[in-house]
DNA sequence: CGGGTGGTTGATACTTATCAATGGCTGTGG
DNA sequence: CCACAGCCATTGATAAGTATCAACCACCCG
């Protein structure tokens, strides 16, 4: 017995991106591509901005559930003062920037020391951890209004890599300014601890899947589990959604290896469950995904 | 394909407790068998409480590192004060009460709606979620001076089943005396966010750990960890522990199956890693060991 | 004693990983 | 515009890791 059961994995890397992954590690952090939303064109559809730039299903932007807009601290992308003297013109108490990177590109890396908190404003964000030889557990897709970990709001360092899906906008506000309101106002801690709680739970139930649920349920559940946050943002036609993952993603958070995950994937399509074409998917027989995946 | 891996799991339970665990669920909370600390015979030796019920090993009560300690709200077990006018009267600020529950009694359910804040000040205990089919998953062992899960703090019900392990003396407190004391003195919080970030930084590794590690390598962290948390409460003597873990305890831990435990341990033992007997392990070859574990 | 719990072991089955080959797609440079 | 290189998804064959099943023994503890 050698005990060193994943030798081949530390000598050979498992996956082709490794080498770029270890490479990254150390380097710099990539200076975002500064794009200033407010620059950018909006045209206002249903009470909601609309971004331009979205080609295929248009991708509205919705700050509804953000963290920051319910402390007040932010007046969200689509929520224009009507006018200079209306209350809303003073909402954004905080310093923040927005920021655009294109997808794949690292938002912060785990060693990173950072006095800024980034919220995601648009697009699909990964959080991850990942070990010297390759291995990578995702714990989460932030999506628009998620911050990237409610520890983030306290510490200036992670531990954790965060990384863009999709291209990826998003907020950084000033850690220390954050601070301060916060002791000044403590009955904000009641907001923040509803997304601590949140947060504890989500992380709860990863650690049984990962531990106790096999590949069906894992990767059943993590399609049911974006599905029901994309429709709560509003990111949903009915049961289609935009599906920018790519099956390494699916692997990394479930735990398995991507093989496996197109098996799976495939054994669901064919069995009716749900269908992908070109980055979208659809649930086509919600009621079984949902037996499949031991949901609720 | 029948998309149903574990439908034998859920037909016939994979362990012989299930019964036990689900009957266990819907019934009202055990009421705890109340032995106040206070009334017991405890005697000082090198200023610290010897547990006189302790039979093998030593067992020092220490509250350092305690969290309700650190915050000034507890004066601890083993703190008494040294006259009436002595300051640490009247450190204990909250109403709170200490009981004492027998091995393998539950301390809480998930969906009990508690008002009050458990904090374990001896023995062993461990903090699961339990799926209907008997699946279960342990997400932490709370030792002294741990509290169950900072969410506690701050929301009523935990999600989480919690139970003994050993014999387990715990502090209740209540949390809206604690909530109001945290209110009026916000640098509290400072406190309470770094137990909060440290048990983010755990439960991220221990997601990693389930999504991505061998099974070797999870049970000797598990083992190293503990070892850790034991040396930094001083109940370690040398290289040996008391260990009262049952393998089902590291089955579910470490999303493996008793049996395999077994295995592993079996090997891990042959191999000279460790040494096991009468519920205390020592750990024989420190630095294998930590191979195994790709440990830091 | 006797029954329940817990640990060990071996045989076997199942789940998932690994390896390898293929083809589609995309972006890039000549 | 085409050729080409990467990346991605798919598939089949095979291997490794872990689970399941069953039997046995060793304890405790009542």
């Amino acid at each position: 017995m050698t005990f060193v059961p994943s030798e081949k994995n530390r000598s050979k890397p498992a996956f082709d991106t490794i080498e770029f992954r270890r490479a990254e590690l150390p380097s710099e952090p990539i200076v975002p591509e500064v794009r200033n939303v407010a620059q950018r064109q909006w045209t206002l559809s249903a009470g909601l901005l609309r971004n331009p730039d979205a080609e295929s299903l248009p991708c509205l932007i919705s700050c509804s559930g953000c963290l920051a807009k319910e402390l007040g601290l932010c007046a969200g992308l689509n929520q224009k003062p009507e006018t200079e003297s209306d209350p809303r013109a003073a909402i954004t108490l905080l310093t923040s920037s927005v920021h655009t990177i294109p997808a794949r590109r690292t938002i912060c890396h785990p060693k990173e020391w950072s006095e800024f908190i980034p919220i995601i404003c648009h697009g699909w964000a990964l959080s991850s951890i990942i070990l010297p030889d390759g291995r990578r557990q995702i714990l989460s897709f932030p999506l628009a209004g998620d911050l990237v970990s409610t520890a983030s709001l306290l510490e200036p360092m992670s531990g954790r890599s965060v990384e863009a899906v999709t291209e990826v906008t998003y907020r950084k506000f000033k850690r220390s300014d954050l601070k301060a309101i916060l002791f000044e106002n403590p009955i904000f801690f009641e907001n923040i601890s509803k997304a601590w709680v949140e947060e504890r739970t989500q992380s709860d139930q990863l650690a049984l899947g990962l531990g106790r649920r096999s590949a069906d349920e894992r990767i059943a559940r993590l399609i049911l589990n974006l599905a029901e946050r994309l429709a709560k943002r509003g990111m949903t036609n009915g049961q289609t959604m935009e599906f920018p993952l790519r099956q390494r993603h699916i692997a990394d958070a479930t735990g398995l290896t991507p093989v496996h995950v197109s098996k799976v994937m495939g054994e669901f399509q064919r069995a009716g469950l749900i269908e992908i074409n070109s980055r979208s998917l659809t649930i086509s027989d919600e009621a079984e995904l949902r037996r499949v995946a031991d949901w609720r």
